[in-house]
RNA sequence: GGGGGAAUUCCAGAGCGGCCAAAUGGGGCAGACUGUAAAUCUGUUGUCACUGACUUCGGUGGUUCGAAUCCACCUUCCCCCA
């Protein structure tokens, strides 16, 4: 099966410019390709994590990778499907988070020499020079095109400043600047970026006359059609310390039915023929498949050792057996206790299990804690310091949240 | 440049000068049912010393016994005309 087969078959592939040029040169490994990333977070989450996948896969088949970190675009904000501004960040910031990226992808793709590279495009564009720019690149875009493009569709209705608006033909300058010096003739992106990955063909067959390619990947979208990788609490990070490796192994574990195949398919490594197998499990069955997805994409991101070790975690929780020692704890220190105890809402709060006491109190009156599986059933319980040496004692939020707490 | 309108709690969106911690919907959290799923039903959803008190309605001042509601200025955004 060819590379491109492959995207396809995994459902990776959202948008081409031209399939047969695409095929040709990827399968043959003779595509030098970037791929952006903006630098908005001091960790990279889930939806960087597809397009590092993708990224792998093609490398593998012998493409030159470029992975680009937009500290210059970052400067101005990418407004495409967003309702609001961003809010903008300070140089040190972008910085900041340039260098964690650089880190985390370092883990993933290998840059060795002449097999992948990192560029920053603050390199050349924070030097740039207004009036030449908008002379040379700006001459090349049509703001009636521009309007209609579907990145700023949602923007249209609620407004969009000239800052913002100028994201595009920044973007499609990287284009433009990585083909004339690095080489590139491809660029790869989230389904989203499709207009500005536009931008960058159409400025390159401008201004040199000659063709380059874009090809988008399927956004990773919950049936419900949310972004995958979002919870209420914010992005899924790839970071251990912004999510633990327990927790990034529950959020698959916890996804919904329709979603699970369509995840193992896009996300994880596994051979296609096994994925087909798992095609016709339905019901209960579909927690072994649940398992199987957490598990190859925490092993993948967090290395085989975390794996096991959540693996063993949720299956110990929710099953019965099994160490309970990697689950998320806190140490309790001992000015928590008064007279040698602790009241069940402030074990709560100090645990960082609830926000406020109020929210603990409210917790406990609806039945949704235990403590070493014993229901909490009133406010003012509380609990003797012994309880808490060793292991310690493990409480229990809701059905799924469990926590250890220890001296 | 001229004219008109808006800013409310996580989001959307009600809100007569006192009965507003603020309707309703979404989301979140919890309970029941389940498969650590979905759907459904129920409760809950500012903070605290929780039958009470305190801090919130873009910002700053003002009017008033009393302001999310009235006035002034400021900030931001939207719409129409140029």
């Amino acid at each position: 099966m060819t590379c491109y087969d492959e995207l396809v078959a995994r459902g990776l592939i959202a948008q081409v410019t031209d399939e047969n040029e695409i095929k040709e040169l990827i399968n043959n490994g003779k595509a030098t390709f970037y791929i952006g990333f903006d630098p908005t977070a001091d960790s990279l989450h889930v939806g960087h994590f597809m397009a590092l996948c993708l990224m792998k896969r093609l490398q593998m088949a012998g493409n030159k990778p470029i992975a680009l970190i937009g500290g210059g675009t970052a400067m101005i904000g990418d407004p495409s499907g967003r309702s609001d501004m961003r809010s903008m960040m300070t140089r040190e910031t972008i910085q900041h988070n340039c260098d964690c990226f650089k880190k985390q992808m370092e883990r993933f793709i290998d840059f060795g020499e002449g097999k992948a590279q990192m560029v920053n495009n603050a390199d050349w564009l924070l030097n740039l020079n207004y009036v030449d720019f908008i002379r040379d690149i700006g001459a090349c875009f049509s703001v009636n095109n521009m309007l209609r493009a579907e990145c700023f569709k949602q923007r249209m209705e609620k407004g969009l400043s000239f800052l913002e608006f100028n994201y595009m033909p920044m973007q499609s300058y990287d284009f433009y600047y990585l083909f004339q010096h690095y080489g590139c003739n491809m660029q790869f992106g989230g389904n989203d970026q499709w207009s500005n990955m536009l931008g960058g063909t159409e400025l390159i067959r401008r201004k040199l006359g000659k063709d380059a390619h874009a090809m988008t990947i399927t956004l990773l979208l919950t049936s419900e059609g949310k972004k995958m990788g979002k919870t209420a609490k914010g992005a899924v990070w790839l970071d251990p310390e912004k999510t633990s490796p327990y927790d990034f192994y529950q959020y698959w574990r916890n996804i919904e039915d329709a979603d699970v195949l369509k995840c193992i398919r896009m996300l994880t490594f596994l051979p296609l023929e096994q994925i087909d197998e798992m095609d016709s499990w339905e019901g209960a069955q579909l927690n072994t498949a649940k398992e199987i997805l957490a598990y190859e994409l925490t092993k993948l991101v967090h290395g085989e050792e975390e794996a096991n070790k959540a693996q063993e975690t949720a299956r110990g929780l929710f099953a019965g057996a099994g160490n309970t020692a990697n689950m998320p704890s806190t140490q309790l220190p001992t000015e928590k206790f008064t007279d040698g105890k602790i009241g069940a809402i402030d074990l709560l709060v100090a645990c960082g299990l609830c926000p406020s006491n109020g929210e603990a109190r409210r917790l406990i009156q609806q039945g949704g804690v235990a403590v070493n599986d014993q229901k909490v059933a009133a406010i003012d319980v509380t609990f003797v310091q012994e309880m808490f040496s060793g292991d310690g004692v493990v409480i229990k939020k809701g059905k799924k949240v469990f926590h250890r707490a220890y001296l």
